[in-house]
DNA sequence: GGTGGGTGTCAAGGAACCGTCAAGAAACCC
DNA sequence: GGGTTTCTTGACGGTTCCTTGACACCCACC
């Protein structure tokens, strides 16, 4: 889940921001102050930070400076004052963007969600493991034991839907809607076919499937 | 230097944006239209592309979703719009930063040096080294054994693009989009030439290749 | 114990894809 | 302008992959 690190000196704002964030699935911290931002930062290290530039301790572009020289998530920057040489002050401090009050809250979420995107970590650390096999989503690769397994695009396809999913029963309409397309919703014979080569080619014990999980009537699931 | 792809159709901004950039040090590329936006994208590598979301062509939300699958760089949209949804659907289609017409001059350098800074790409090793052969990224030099290697520049691209994402695949699409350009995304007869040259020049035996791997139906991989 | 729906397994035909070759067109370099 | 390199395009055979159908199995229910 994505930490942010909320950083607010008016109480009423600094609930909002909680509750909206909280309901789309952020992890939030906050902090009233500037010197609570350092501390907070250090310890819970937050992937980003939104920062009110007007605490009542420390000056805003005190704070960033104080954060760049060793953290390296997004800090999106909320002020009041509107003046051009802030904005510039802040940027070049090392913020990541800038917003000015009052705010669209959907244009802040937006820009929160890119302010992430870029920070996420390298693009090719989207690693699946399990006891038995190891999937790279990004590099579309698939090691069993200490060799290379080799996938179709379709048993690929079908893959990478049950492992975004960890732990959640797909059902078989969604299954096939999503690697076969929404026409061949009615084939439920290629499930069956696709699912055992996938369990062929990483199942420990293909005929006792440990990971590939099948709900009868319903769909599959991938157990992690 | 960096370099920044400016897209706009009004031609005195377009101006003054190239004197202004090329006065701070940028190297400046410009395109009137989408699908040059594309086209100048693909061949020349920018740093950061300013986009104007009101090209005459395409929609600026196309134009995003076109470079996103393969550009890993920056995007910064300028729009007259102040709609906020607008934004959000600039930001969720990947753009990194949107700023509104009228714009001061210093906070839009502001948020390009932010941009900038934030793109920064590691500095990946230039020389990558297999058992068969030696590729020198800034040098575009390749040896084979002991003697060099020559190749086309089109042949080059292919290797470059394969060699800068080691062990990961890439599809048919992206490698046509990188090499050749967005419009060949169709054009899968080249990259089956293209690939047999690469593998009859670098490959011990080219008719089992072991470092150009083909994924059928999905695209190809350099394995180290 | 029989029945039927849902599932796992296997194999074969056909479609899609890939590697290879070659020749003409285009671009490039003296 | 001639010669060379490079790119594009098409055809062919071999390979991989998708689809399809037949059949066995398991389990709940009658």
């Amino acid at each position: 889940m994505t930490r942010i690190l909320v950083a607010d000196d008016e109480p009423q704002l600094l609930r909002a921001l909680r509750i909206t964030l909280r309901a789309r699935g952020y992890e939030v911290e906050t902090a009233p102050t500037g010197a609570a931002v350092l501390e907070v930062a250090a310890r819970r290290h937050p992937e980003l930070i939104l920062l009110d530039l007007g605490l009542p301790d420390l000056d805003g572009i005190e704070v960033i400076e104080g954060l760049r020289p060793w953290y390296d998530g997004s800090i999106v920057v909320l002020s009041a004052r509107h003046d051009p040489d802030d904005k510039v002050l802040a940027l070049d401090a090392g913020a990541d963007d800038y917003v000015t009050k009052p705010f669209g809250m959907e244009e802040l979420l937006a820009r929160l969600r890119a302010a992430v995107r870029r920070a996420a970590p390298a693009p090719d650390s989207v690693v699946v493991t399990t006891d038995a096999f190891t999937v790279d989503l990004a590099a579309k690769r698939v090691t069993a034991g200490d060799h290379d397994v080799r996938l179709t695009p379709t048993e690929w396809g079908l893959l990478e839907v049950l492992i975004r999913n960890p732990g959640r029963l797909i059902g078989h309409k969604q299954l096939l809607s999503e690697v076969w397309g929404p026409a061949y919703q009615q084939e439920f014979g290629y499930l069956r076919v696709y699912v055992a080569q996938l369990r062929r080619k990483l199942e420990p014990d293909p005929s006792r499937p440990r990971y590939l999980i099948t709900e009868a009537g319903m769909g599959y699931r991938f157990e992690p």
